[in-house]
DNA sequence: CTGTAATGTTACCCATGGGTAACAAAAAGT
DNA sequence: ACTTTTTGTTACCCATGGGTAACATTACAG
């Protein structure tokens, strides 16, 4: 009974004792035990009650923060699509061909698969979300299959990436990007970085109109995929009012 | 109660009339609706009484050719298999270079993906099959995944691919394959061959040692991925003894 | 202290859907 | 014809798990 270890993403809910914290923090600690639940058992295997048992408390307690387990999915869905928006916009903001781009976009996007919110990005089920959540989701979805055009297409023009079908050409390379959210895993032979690397010089070797040299140029490329601060949700309340999102 | 239409894949059991035919066309009828419920709606969300309905039957008579849910989502799923295997049957019969047998699996594999048992392959949960089973559906995505290192390995030696990672670069262009069943729609802009000719393309481009001819060179590539006869299953009775599959 | 809001808990409800039992009606033997 | 087997049907069972109600507890304002 006593023997249960302190549960692997560190709890804010000790066992029974303080129960103090931040609200958001607790918020955050259930997506990271859902997402969590969610990859290794599948949307429909893990139960709220298995969520809320790894957090040391009960399901109605999760009603607190959340209005049932559809929005817990889709928020989880949402630290990863806003993980990408960041990094698409942190790349956005830099200069460099259409080529260099590609790269930044596929180096950031392939470490990004080996986490935890990353792979939920494509590894739920849309159809699981509430219709409202599901057009949000798409929406991003396509947002981002657009940025992959346009780096490719843009490449095109300026010369740095040889003609192809940018359509294509995107679906395949964010095909084998995905396909890292499904096999990846932390304890396997290649890190997240090797993959990474590796994936970008194959995923854009063949498109390069030149022979280039092979390895990213890492100008500025932070080992992480972005800056800690960037993410951050609105910390307000809740519970009254706007379901806004 | 006389309106709905004929359901689409044809159904041997027509709505209350001349109930003949074999045994194996029903139940190759139910993996067909099956499967093709289980894609579009996902499998916890499609249940037996949908696709019994659409059978023009009950759900209880599905028991009569399978054992339960579970069983019916592993025979689709191996439908899909035994496709890729035959593909891989064929291709390893045939002779030509590394680069060579990779391009023939990438060509047939892309439009497998076009299919709804090809695309049941990468879009099933294995978690969602009995421990026996997905034993066997691991083992066999091992085989394909062996298959597409060996081609490359093999190619890396004769010098028809350039040296690279053999199982990173199997990982991406699987990836890129399997994604084609995610995002595959028979109504949508692409052909299933002008996919796989673009993948082919795209996908071994990067890995030539030289610079080669674009197009995979058709030197006997059918149309079909495979012929018709190469798949049938045994179809003896049941119902009395073995479970073995 | 004391009232109120925030957060938990225990004890339920109940829709869903896989699976089964018991029976009916064709097909197939004999 | 008659039994027997195959293949359906109708009518159930019941485990599961999301969600809720009512009550307990703690934090904090005043």
């Amino acid at each position: 009974m006593d023997s249960g270890s302190p549960a692997l993403p560190s709890s804010p809910w000790l066992p029974f004792e303080s129960r103090r914290r931040a609200r958001d923090e607790k918020r955050e600690a259930v997506l990271r035990t859902a997402v969590q639940l969610f990859l290794e058992q599948g949307y429909h295997r893990a139960t709220l009650n298995d969520v809320a048992e790894r957090l040391n408390i009960t399901k109605p307690a999760l009603y607190n923060y959340f209005r049932g387990k559809h929005e817990i999915l889709f928020e989880c869905w949402s630290m990863g699509a806003e993980l990408v928006d960041s990094v698409i916009t942190e790349i956005n903001a830099g200069g460099g061909s259409g080529l260099t781009k590609l790269r930044k976009l596929v180096h950031a996007y392939a470490e990004l698969m080996a986490t935890d919110f990353g792979a939920s990005l494509v590894r739920f089920d849309l159809r699981d979300l509430a219709e409202k959540d599901a057009g949000i989701a798409r929406a991003a979805k396509k947002r981002i299959d657009a940025t992959f055009r346009k780096y490719i297409s843009s490449g095109i023009v300026d010369g740095s990436i040889k003609p192809c079908d940018p359509k294509l050409a995107a679906f395949a390379i964010a095909g084998a990007l995905n396909w890292i959210g499904h096999w990846y895993r932390r304890d396997g032979a290649s890190s997240p970085t090797e993959i990474a690397d590796e994936f970008t010089a194959r995923l854009t070797e063949g498109l390069a109109a030149a022979a280039v040299p092979n390895r990213i140029p890492r100008e500025k490329t932070p080992s992480a995929p972005l800056s800690r601060e960037t993410r951050r949700k609105a910390p307000g309340k809740k519970r009254t009012g706007g379901a806004s999102r």
